[in-house]
DNA sequence: TTGAAAGCGCTAACAC
DNA sequence: GTGTTAGCGCTTTCAA
């Protein structure tokens, strides 16, 4: 197609060709209204003709802008951040904004340096999902003195008058657990993770509450604290068969950690929902497949991720409402299926 | 921390404060050789103390070179993609290159479209898997006249001399057949994909060799093509159970569309795998914890995400073996789970 | 409607 | 071991 793979052409070149100045390509370029309509027309020809593209970082060092946005979170291969990732991406895509991704793999300190990295590509704004420990926020302080928005979802933190996106944990906490309650449960293992992250502690919260409401009083040691992942839903049930009297529900914070746990628990000839009731969180596919179908709340990771990236790019441009909007609350509803139909239903 | 929020240190701001030139700054920062340990230190720390970050762009733009590594995948949420991903990431971030990671979300025009984004974000190199119905591969060509390096992976192609880099899925098809057939399986129902795609093709080829191998007559009304999703498979179920007579076992060419096939079987009364037997391919989590556990290919998504980014950066940095190694095949290995023990094993 | 020219921050060839 | 200087390709102010 192109005639001269090698040499990189500039405007410079398409100016000299054309007989005109390279700022005249330069504006034609970009549609400029004191050009007039021939000029543009012919530029872009000669220019399409010689193969040009744009060098973006003569731009960007000219416009200090980058066009980039960067994404930290935690684990990429989770089916919530897959799919809040690939919302991400088609927002960022369709509003010509590059995304640069990184994972903190659960530890703060990876974080910090993600971030470190962020800042050295001057991303226009940066996206980030907590660690599972991250306590401390002041790695993210370099960006927030240059004034670099920042957009936390999902895992949030209070942190300056950064914008925030989370469903309402404490809701779906409670709705989960009010459903088990419904169910004739009455000694419900709640697993949870690090309650410094908000989506935990609302969560537990949440599970408080609806026992409040049914005037149970709350046994702290119906709560298992863990890191959610596999081998702790497996753990967890151990546990679990060695509590006396024996719970008769879990509710997991999330649905790998269900699944797992009530694995094991078939594993020991625990009759699910009869002996023991299951309700997950996340929906993820896995919930849909295990037997008896898992109960879960359902969270919309696509949708989140087009709304975060949309919010971050209004801010951008300067839509700015200066903090008019500090935290998103999107919806999520609970499923429910037959891990946790106790009774007669 | 910094005093100077507002304003961008340069190196020109570090040498007027140390008393020395610009480009004794820009050497010591990088360690030149021929730069005085303590002239190192003192700009080192000047560069600290004024919080200063190197100007990537003008950077880029002296050495024609952005450290940035381009990937393109179908799908980010699918468990191998995203685990691939996750792999790339760490081997990328550890050898200073960033990734900027698009979706083709399956189509070749999007997959063009996406090519062309990164062409203008002059990658140094591209990795690609290709969408599921991208024949011409053309839109290439622009990198490959710029010689910018590209791999493929997974779902790859033939194209000029670049790298691709496989698991044998030949081999792994080959093999799921025979594990089918050994279990005393006769008519067996392959769900596959569009067969310009070599993972599918070569599966394909894989189950023919095995019935081959067994002096069974390849019988093409066994075959099912679809997109290989869950919808699929469960339009897939219905097909097989309006087969007579009734096939008795179904290998898929991934498990999604296996585990939703199977469960639509499963609402039809049919037992697994006493009536039919069912094996799928990727290893996915999901196949863990359905019931019965299904019989699967493990693909070690992680390990090519990385072998994949270690290979592109060797390339980069001119290690370059002049195509030395053109095709990477990876181990791949059949899981047996409960889902395919017809008999009395 | 177009042109001339300065400068974004960095690197590297060359000079000392 | 350090300094001088010429760009890399683009945007944008000011002038015409």
């Amino acid at each position: 197609m192109t005639e001269k793979p090698s040499k990189e052409i500039t405007i410079y070149d398409i100016a000299e060709v054309l007989g005109v100045a390279p700022s005249t390509v330069s504006r034609a370029l970009k549609n400029h209204h004191s050009i007039s309509d021939a000029t543009i027309k012919r530029v872009r020809k000669q220019a399409k003709k010689m193969g040009y593209r744009s060098n973006i970082f003569a731009k960007n060092l000219r416009r200090q802008q980058t066009n980039t946005i960067g994404v930290i979170v935690p684990k990429l291969n989770s089916h919530f951040m897959s799919s809040a990732l690939s919302g991400m991406e088609k927002v960022a895509n369709t509003n010509g904004y590059n995304l640069i991704i990184s994972q903190s793999s659960e530890t703060a300190e990876k974080e910090a340096s993600n971030v470190e990295t962020m800042f050295k590509s001057r991303v226009d704004g940066l996206i980030v999902s907590l660690a599972y420990n991250t306590e401390d926020l002041k790695h993210f302080d370099q960006l927030a003195e240059r004034n670099i928005p920042i957009i936390f979802f999902d895992r949030v933190a209070d942190y300056h008058s950064s914008t925030n996106i989370v469903i309402n944990n404490f809701k779906a906490g409670r709705m989960a657990t009010n459903h088990l309650l419904d169910q004739g449960c009455r000694r419900i293992v709640h697993i949870t993770g690090n309650q410094i992250r908000n989506v935990y502690e609302d969560r537990l919260r949440g599970y408080k509450k609806a026992l409040k409401e049914h005037n149970i009083p709350f046994d702290p040691d119906l709560i298992i604290e863990n890191r959610l992942n596999e081998e702790d839903g497996t753990e967890a049930a151990k546990q679990i068969l060695d509590m006396t009297p024996r719970p008769d529900a879990v509710f997991a914070a999330n649905d790998v950690c269900a699944v797992s746990c009530m694995a094991t628990l078939k594993e020991h000839s625990i009759s699910i929902p009869n002996d023991i009731a299951v309700v997950g969180f996340n929906n993820d596919p896995i919930s849909r497949y295990v037997e008896p179908k898992l109960t879960t709340i359902n969270y919309h990771g696509e949708e989140m991720g087009e709304i975060v990236v949309i919010n971050l790019i209004n801010h951008l441009k300067g839509d700015n409402h200066i903090n008019a909007t500090n935290t998103i609350i999107l919806n999520s509803e609970l499923i429910i299926r037959q891990s946790s139909k106790c009774c007669d239903s």
